[in-house]
DNA sequence: ATCCTGATTTTTTTT
DNA sequence: AAATCAGGAT
């Protein structure tokens, strides 16, 4: 037998691999370029490669960090892992950038000055805080809307760009304004213990930047990384991936202070794998940077470079309609996608003369293939924007066909589900502002914007945290008597709450009127932390925080079916609470609520079950579906109006790279002649892409394709509806009669998309507010247009 | 402090 | 078509 007692599993490990396969799962040391076409099988490459490390050796589990794009490819690739080694991955960093840099950061926040309890931002929270900082700038929002600053601010930080930076850089007074709210907002976010998404990796680069021993320490830790997806990457992601695995180009600019000692001590280990496709690279307006992986080989130029070019997922009729769309890109790495599956069929083309028909024509299809013995999980549909989802859902209802949408409205974006999470968050982070104030007044207990204003800029002034700012609320100026008596009361709640936790108390209590309690010792200041914060089951602290603040009573209390619909929504979390506390790994509150702040909705995507999948283009990368409809394909949808008024065409053209291959045998690419546009109609041509291809890949349809007036009838079972009215103004015929269209309370409706619902308050101007049953959602409808009827 | 109403804006894409 | 927001009324 040979020495190595696993040489069995290797022979088998090594068996079904092509040859640049196994090149790349079988390199040893030093850095690994693996330049990965669509469907070339990469995910089996890195999965591989992982357990070869393993049985040959070369690192243990725990020194292997393998970073992914979204915590469902992660937990796929531990999958597979696991089914390969046979046993449990423990110890294996197998995670998303932003969970890999959330649990170093956990560890080290001391360092930063945080404590191990900092509240991670979302899009929406921080969104929140932009705009309150650029009105403290006097900015006017009209001008410049807070997405739009923040979009700035977080394009300075994935550039590793820090304030003093930025602002020593301003070379316009535009650059100037978003210095000063930059400024503000950092400074708001270092005082409420807090981080942004961006945060995440510019804080962590910045800990091994300015701690040899840390950046040493990980160094060890973590023998072998691996990333998949690099052509997505940013500067900051790039800049940790040096400091992690050394090597590299060297740092652009010394961090002034520390006198930079990054790259003193020993060179890294250089043990780097990325795998990647440049021309699959799609993530540009997030901070990517595709020449990460341009420049792959100049940082490292004794990297091993290994293409996979042979494609095991589609047939050549679309891999060639992939091919000649990409040629139109400038600066690829050059690849030609092959494969052994044989022509196929020819690439479906088909113009409608609006959305509703794109729809109908889609959904017919898929009822066709349905018939034909397909299976729904076997489709997808996929479109530009989200809100484009919705006329398909309308029609695949209708044809009581079982869907699932990826992304779009999260659970955990829901008002109620929020809200939990802020108190949760603010009994963790005291220093919360954001938590505070969204938390204080809900349920209604007569703390108003006036006295949350106070007490925040009292605790700004003070220099302690909102939550000891609260807790003495006698203490802050311009309170009225009832004002401090809420305070009060909201504060002893959460007293209680926190003690449960297990964490020390804080603050103030109640009306001690002593001026030296302020000069009170400070637990969370520095390093220790709040103690054994953890410990207590999430599902229990979160039923007590629900029952004590008086939440549920107060819904309760409204006696409607809406409120209803929160609380089991409200009971979902506990349930999610209460599988994390089966889960391994010691249950702290804090990696809860980092848990819950870094899923995706992509995550939540299920292959096993009948139904056809709606999603982004975006979302879509990394899967693969037997049929693929991609909808929408007309200038100004799809490449965006604003993609080609800012330049990012070959990023478009990318993506629709990204979506043509996801399709194994199948593929229909459908545009309409029309679109509603922000309710507005509006008309665009084919997509540029469209032409891309070659024209004996593609069947247009028997028809020869849309004529004016004409229209296409497409084939489907039932009636016919009639859509086109020849005058311009354009209503969709339902097919059940609407009758009336006046609502009244209380009443049953049936929605076409999102079905059974009742009617919860009739508003002026035909708005009505239905809460629907399926999922517990409450959206308010225009009730003549929107496809409601009554049950 | 809270509710109501009308105006404005939203749609790129997401960890 | 629908969500969010600001300003004003109660």
């Amino acid at each position: 037998m040979a020495a190595n007692p696993h040489a069995e599993h290797l022979a088998e490990l090594l068996e079904d691999l092509n040859e640049p396969q196994r090149e790349a799962v079988t390199h040893g040391e030093g850095p690994l370029l693996i330049l990965a076409g669509a469907g070339s099988g990469k995910t089996r490459v890195l999965a591989h490669r992982i357990a070869f490390l393993i049985y040959t050796d070369q690192a243990q589990a725990g020194e292997i960090l393998a970073i992914t794009f979204t915590n469902k490819a992660a937990s796929e690739m531990r999958e597979r892992v696991e089914r390969l080694l046979g046993h449990a991955t423990r110890g294996m960093w197998l995670m998303t950038f932003h969970s890999a840099c959330a649990r170093i950061l956990r560890a080290e926040a001391a360092r930063l000055g945080y404590t191990r309890q900092f509240t991670i931002y979302d899009q929406a929270d921080a969104r929140r805080l932009a705009k309150r900082s650029a009105d403290a700038c006097g900015v006017d929002p009209k001008r410049y809307t807070p997405a739009a600053v923040l979009n700035q601010i977080s394009a300075a930080k994935n550039k590793l760009i820090d304030v003093d930076d930025y602002r020593a850089q301003a070379a316009s007074p535009f650059e100037e304004m978003i210095g000063e709210v930059y400024d503000v907002y950092q400074r708001d976010l270092v005082r409420m213990n807090a981080m942004d998404f961006d945060d995440l990796l510019f804080r962590t680069v910045n800990l091994l930047e300015l701690f040899e021993e840390a950046r040493e320490r990980y160094r060890e830790t973590f023998r072998h990384v691996l990333v998949d997806e690099y052509q997505d990457t940013n500067h900051a992601q790039y800049r940790l991936l040096q400091l992690l695995a050394g090597g590299g180009a060297p740092p652009q600019r010394g961090r002034d202070g520390g006198a930079g000692p990054a790259y003193s001590g020993p060179v890294g280990h250089r043990n780097l794998a990325v795998v990647g496709d440049d021309a699959q690279s799609i993530y540009g307006f997030r901070g990517a940077d595709i020449e990460n992986i341009l420049r792959f080989q100049d940082d490292f130029p004794d990297a091993r470079v290994v293409k996979l070019e042979q494609n095991y997922r589609s047939t050549e009729t679309i891999l060639s309609a992939a091919n000649a769309v990409i040629a139109n890109n400038r600066g690829q790495i050059g690849k030609k996608l092959w494969s052994e599956l044989g022509q196929g069929d020819q690439i479906q083309v088909r113009a409608l003369q609006d959305e509703h028909a794109e729809a109908r024509y889609v959904v017919g299809e898929i009822q066709r293939l349905v018939d034909e013995g397909a299976s729904r999980a076997e489709i997808a549909v996929l479109y530009r924007t989200n809100a484009m989802s919705r006329v398909i859902e309308d029609n695949l209802v209708r044809s009581e066909i079982g869907y699932q949408v990826i992304g779009g409205t999260k659970f955990y974006e829901r008002a109620e589900i929020k809200d939990a999470i802020a108190y949760l968050t603010l009994l963790a982070n005291p220093y919360d502002v954001v938590s505070f104030t969204r938390v204080a007044n809900s349920p209604r207990r007569g703390i108003g914007a006036t006295t949350l204003a106070r007490v925040t800029a009292h605790a700004t002034a003070m220099d302690v945290s909102v939550w000891e700012a609260a807790a003495s609320p006698s203490r802050v100026p311009g309170l009225g008597s009832a004002a401090v008596k809420a305070l009060g009361r909201f504060m002893a709640t959460m007293a209680e709450l926190r003690a449960i936790t297990g964490a020390p108390a804080l603050g103030g209590e109640g009306d001690l009127d002593l001026e030296d309690q302020v000069a009170q010792p400070e637990p969370d200041a520095g390093g220790e932390d709040a103690g054994p914060a953890g410990s207590v089951p999430i599902a229990e602290l979160l039923e007590a925080v629900l029952a004590q603040s008086g939440y549920i009573e107060a819904l309760e209390a409204e006696r409607s079916i809406e409120a209803q619909g929160r609380i089991e929504n409200l009971e979902q979390l506990v349930e999610v609470g209460r599988e994390f506390d089966a889960g391994e790994g010691e249950d702290t509150l804090e990696r809860f609520l980092q848990e819950i702040a870094l899923v995706a909705d992509a995550d939540s995507r299920t292959d096993d079950a009948g139904l056809v999948t709606l999603m982004t283009l975006h979302n879509a990368k990394g899967l693969e579906y037997p049929t693929v409809f991609i909808t929408g394909l007309e200038d100004g949808v799809f490449p965006h109006s604003r993609a080609i008024d800012e330049g990012g065409l070959e990023e478009e053209r990318r993506l629709f790279y990204v979506g043509v291959t996801r399709a194994m045998r199948k593929l229909y690419l459908t545009h309409a002649r029309r679109r509603a546009v922000f309710g507005a109609q509006s008309y665009g041509m084919p997509s540029r892409f469209l032409t891309e291809i070659p024209g004996d890949l593609l069947d247009e349809g028997s028809d020869g394709g849309w004529r004016p007036g004409a229209g296409f009838t497409p084939s489907l079972a039932g009636r016919s509806e009639t859509v086109w009215n020849g005058g311009g103004q354009v209503k969709a015929s339902r097919g059940e009669g609407t009758g009336t269209t006046s609502f009244r309370l209380g009443e049953d409706v049936v929605h076409a998309a999102f079905g059974d619902g009742v009617v919860t308050a009739v508003e002026p101007d035909g708005v009505i507010v239905v809460r629907f049953a399926g999922d517990g959602s409450e959206r308010k409808l225009m009730a003549e247009y929107a496809p409601v009827t009554r049950r």
